[in-house]
DNA sequence: CTGGGGAGGGGGCCC
DNA sequence: CGGGCCCCCTCCCCA
């Protein structure tokens, strides 16, 4: 029988054994005939290899021997591949290949999939399969591990889709076809390999963020530089990157944009935006959880051995990108542009950063005027020369001459209503510091404005569970 | 349309 | 190991 169109949508097959330029005697479809085939074929190499029948090969993970069929191997793995067809014979009958970068259990997953197409991905265990197959290059199941991490953290999707937000699930099984990594599908990307069901198709459109754009050249240029097996993968970043706050969780470029676009989001009042804000809340809660947890089971795994003038380095992968640091804490604060997490809320603008050096910056720049600028001329001024200006939450510098010829006239004086107090500082709840239609102005001679009028930063790290509540 | 500046994000590394 | 600093890059806004 031969094959006339393989793996495409109609596989039709020729009943007769002619060669492909004679008339065909009859055409059938045989795509049912086909699945089944493969599930069983699949199922007896499974057998054979749980009976050790025919097994070929042997892989020793730390000390634990599994036995298996090379070419089930090389046929799923690209770093098997890779080891296979240097080896001149193929791998001897012998123990041919041994890691100790994974656990016995995370290869036994991988094997299982192998020959079953069946992910027994768990929240406990993600991680560490996900790594070990960026090491042995199944860009497949690295593929449903990013959807399963996906799943865990994308759970804002109350927009247009609220329906497909899932939950994690502790314990879940993506199933696939046979074990394959052809190139083609290496070319393809995700897209090519069947999503677990509502897993998918929101994120494909955030893939064209610059955000990500960004990070794969950097990743493509160092995963260039690097002859690791596992910086060889290359995976996409952007699936997981995957921001689910409207505007402080987005990637950078995205947020942006969505500050832009609704520039100035109208204040909170309305009970359909409280409704959103608690949504938002619960969704940074849930994140920050699952973040927590994928931080708790950040395997050893992730650290690999590159080598640099020969001297072995021991440096850390992040599971989800090429990237690799030398420190933990740095992996640790690489994943959180992955995860979007944001612990460091703005009190006094609710804008939330990832690192506290970050917020502090934000802080001093935009509500405590530190800059010695003239916003308007550029010049440079001192603490005594720069009447610090505050616009909303937003303060900043301007020198006695810009002011004059501004003119306090045309800066509307902020509308304290009597209190004597700083208006706008005391918590921002009105949440985007420029966000505010009604602007609120004043000018301020004192410098220590900021820091005498309850402007101060008050650094506080959360687990966005209760923040913002008030 | 374009270039400059501001703001934010991320990596490396020192303390 | 966390905090902090420096540097670089990108994006957006605005003149």
């Amino acid at each position: 029988m031969d094959i006339v169109a393989d793996l495409g949508a109609s596989r039709l097959y020729r009943a007769s054994g002619e060669s492909s330029h004679q008339q065909p005697q009859r055409w059938f479809n045989t795509a049912d005939i086909t699945v089944s085939h493969q599930s069983n074929l699949l199922k007896q190499l499974n057998q054979q290899r749980r009976q050790e029948l025919f097994c070929d090969c042997s892989v020793l993970v730390e000390g634990q021997l599994f036995r298996a069929h090379r070419n089930v191997l090389f046929a799923s793995s690209g770093y098997f591949r890779m080891l296979l067809s240097q080896s001149p014979d193929g791998l001897s009958d012998s123990v041919s290949a041994s890691f100790d970068v994974f656990s016995p259990e995370t290869f036994s997953v991988i094997l299982d999939f192998i020959y079953s197409g069946q992910l027994d991905l768990s929240s406990h265990n993600v991680i560490e399969v996900m790594s070990a197959a960026s090491y042995l290059q199944m860009n497949n199941v690295i593929n449903y591990c990013k959807n399963f991490i996906k799943s865990s953290l994308d759970i804002s999707v109350k927009d247009e889709d609220s329906e497909r937000c899932l939950s994690l699930s502790e314990t879940c099984s993506f199933t696939s076809g046979a074990g394959e990594e052809n190139s083609e599908q290496q070319q393809q990307g995700p897209s090519s390999v069947s999503p677990p069901p509502a897993l998918w198709t929101r994120d494909n459109s955030r893939s064209q963020s610059s955000f990500v754009g960004k990070e794969s050249d950097q990743e493509a240029v160092k995963s260039n530089q690097s002859s690791s097996p596992v910086n060889e993968v290359k995976t996409e970043v952007d699936e997981l990157t995957d921001p689910h706050d409207p505007l402080y969780t987005l990637p950078g470029s995205e947020r942006r944009r969505a500050k832009g676009g609704t520039k100035r989001k109208a204040p909170n009042g309305n009970s359909s935006n409280q409704n959103e804000e608690l949504d938002i809340q619960e969704a940074r809660a849930q994140k920050a959880e699952k973040a927590e947890e994928l931080y708790a089971s950040l395997p050893t795994i992730v650290g690999v051995i590159e080598h640099f003038n020969k001297d072995p380095v021991m440096r850390f992968k992040c599971p989800f990108c090429t990237h690799t640091v030398k420190r933990k804490a740095d992996l640790k604060r690489h994943l959180r542009c992955h995860t979007g997490e944001r612990p460091y809320p703005c009190q006094a603008c609710n804008k939330r950063f990832t690192r506290l050096e970050h917020l502090r910056s934000h802080f001093e720049t935009i509500h405590q005027a530190r800059k010695l600028v003239c916003r308007r001329c550029k010049s440079q001024v001192t603490e005594d020369t720069g009447h610090v200006v505050c616009e909303g939450t937003r303060r900043y510098r301007m020198c006695t001459s810009c002011l004059q010829e501004v003119g306090c006239d045309s800066i509307p004086m902020d509308i304290l209503k009597g209190s004597g107090e700083e208006p706008s500082l005391l918590l921002g709840v009105d949440g985007e510091e420029e966000g505010d239609t009604k602007r609120s102005w004043m000018v301020n001679d004192d410098d220590d404005l900021a820091e005498d009028s309850g402007a101060d930063l008050i650094i506080q790290q959360v687990d966005d569970s209760d923040e913002e509540l008030q």
